[in-house]
DNA sequence: ACGTGTAAGGTTAGCGGTAACTCAAAAGTA
DNA sequence: TACTTTTGAGTTACCGCTAACCTTACACGT
């Protein structure tokens, strides 16, 4: 027989103790001398024995599994959002399992894992909720939210969450740019409805008026967070007759598009307009000029978002119900000081 | 109680007959009346139903789910190809299991993995299977690996695999830009160790020869795939005495980098240069100028590499050793044709 | 009328663990 | 010494499902 058919009776009958003793050796419950561990542990290591995690489930009603439900793999932040999530789920011994919902049968599918399949789900950017909302209930199974794409409305209760301070975020941007001299500040946005975008809007504006400075209209432009949105943006910013100096596009993407644009109108980056993004994903590092940009703690979103589910789960430790995690200014090569007037043309 | 406690035994209760019926129903095996079947049916609606995986697991030896492995998730690639491989494997009932790799313990892993959670794994992207074979044969699971980074040694036992046709796609690449009229071509190559540099190495110079065409050492510049790398080969290959009129790029990312290059000397693409790219990834169609490039069928692959695996699994259907899908070109716009010598400064 | 084949459905016995309890021996107590 | 407590380990009874076998009823040919 394959190596994989090696069972706890086996490891038992090996060690010369019963299948119970194993299963408290090897789950580190008490009530087991010291002697006995060891000659168990052996027993474990020259039998290769793992433990059988459909069996565990059953019979534990637990699966040691968590789920983790995400609209789309491709997404920058995703990978490293996982690798936070992966390292606490491991660390408390459990595997994630990692799937995508397409099309409408969401609910569906979330009765599927939940049953004998998760103990708990992390609902990475979901655009909305409201598709699961019902089956969720139903299940009574825990949830933790990383990054809710929507507020959640007041009507629905939500559920614990984990988001970077995208409103903070804009802050420090704005204030980086205010403390180069700039005051003609554009802002590439993205749709209103979501709201980060209106989180990073709100900092933007906020971030003006501390410097005492009027919005302008006519430089909050918006995209949908491509590239080539973010060119556009860019386009129309320098068609403007009095052009920004400065230019904050809410995602890294829309800036790179920016400063495409910028370059294709002859200008220079960051000597003519400086532009600063957000998100810092790992191109903006690799571009000419390297990006200025606003980091969001993916990787401890992820881990933050998957001890909160473990607590949820576990019944024990706090969760705290919208954890919010401070962002941090990445000053690169896009920005620099507000040259004067007369050297630019 | 949730409703997630609902039972076979439930279910059979309702529906008057036994818990068998019901598993058969729900199974669709044979011997069931379509009556009883319809009966059946609607307590699994009303109840609201759903089979306890890890029961179902323990009891029938099979656990409906397919392990992906994948190295890294931050891949342009993966998401495709998941893509492929989940829509195939939700049309076989079975589930995906994505689990990522880190460090030295993977085959600690993999055992976990076979023990009960998965029925088989698909390798995504493996640097080299070396670390696993062992493991991987002990437990004696079901592979399929897809897109072998390296080439197996022959003393290495191989899994089946499902790869791109590199070399021929570098053809196409060749084939696209000789057609255009070039014949000072350029290739932005990668890692030697690993087999797609290799195979599309392969495809450029017999490429050239096909059109006679002397093979030039200094026409051939090697990157890492990244953009940056892109960026600094293209410039070798700008600087030279007498500089290309088409760059061939091993991978649309340092495509990228090569048309930045030829921007910032001033030069057009594609009317001083062409570039064509490799793999088709989301952004070739969204930057200026779009980038022509040969699609890797990431799709096709990842559904392929499930549907061996599932034949392998069940032990019925044909598996290849070594599928190999074509690749296509996508005609954009950084490639056009030779322009007249003297037009060209 | 009789076996015999077949279709529809039921019965039994686990899969490999764990929770909850029980029990025996060692250790503490007066 | 006799009694209680603690500690270490074993027993029992499932968890929810399915494989494999078994039963029944009826159709069929001869």
């Amino acid at each position: 027989m394959t190596s994989s058919s090696i069972t706890l009776a086996d490891v038992a009958s090996q060690a010369g103790v019963s299948k119970m003793t194993v299963s408290k050796v090897i789950n580190k419950k008490p009530g087991i001398s010291e002697t006995t561990r060891q000659r168990v542990m052996q027993a474990v290591d020259e039998l290769g024995y793992t433990v059988h995690a459909s069996a565990r489930a059953l019979a534990g009603g637990r699966t040691h599994t968590l789920g983790v439900v995400v609209s789309s793999l491709d997404s920058q932040y995703f990978s490293e959002l996982m690798r936070g999530a992966d390292m606490t789920a491991r660390d408390a011994g459990l595997e994630l399992l990692i799937s995508t919902t397409r099309a409408s049968h969401e609910h569906r599918n979330i009765g599927r894992l939940a049953h004998g399949l998760v103990d708990g789900l992390l609902m990475v950017f979901p655009a909305s909720l409201a598709p699961y909302e019902r089956s969720l209930r139903a299940l009574s199974l825990p949830v933790v939210v990383i990054a809710p794409g929507t507020q959640a409305s007041a009507e629905q209760q939500h559920f614990p969450s984990v988001d970077a301070d995208h409103y903070s975020g804009a802050r420090q941007a704005m204030q980086h740019l205010l403390s180069l001299g700039h005051r003609r500040i554009a802002f590439i946005g993205g749709p209103p409805h979501l709201t980060p975008s209106r989180e990073r809007l709100r900092g933007y504006r906020e971030g003006l008026l501390t410097a005492s400075i009027a919005p302008d209209a006519a430089l909050q432009v918006t995209s949908d967070f491509s590239q080539r949105s973010g060119f556009q943006a860019a386009r129309e910013l320098l068609a403007l007759a009095e052009r920004p100096t400065a230019i904050f596009a809410l995602n890294d993407v829309s800036a790179f598009g920016a400063i495409e644009a910028i370059k294709d109108a002859g200008l220079r980056v960051p000597e003519d307009i400086s532009v600063i993004g957000f998100d810092n994903i790992p191109q903006a590092s690799q571009v000419f000029p390297a990006l200025t940009t606003i980091e969001q703690p993916l990787l401890e979103m992820g881990a933050a978002g998957t001890r909160q589910l473990l607590n949820l789960i576990q019944g024990v430790g706090a969760v705290t119900d919208r954890l919010i995690v401070p962002t941090e200014l990445i000053i690169r090569a896009s920005t620099g000081p507000l040259l004067s007037v007369d050297r630019r043309m």
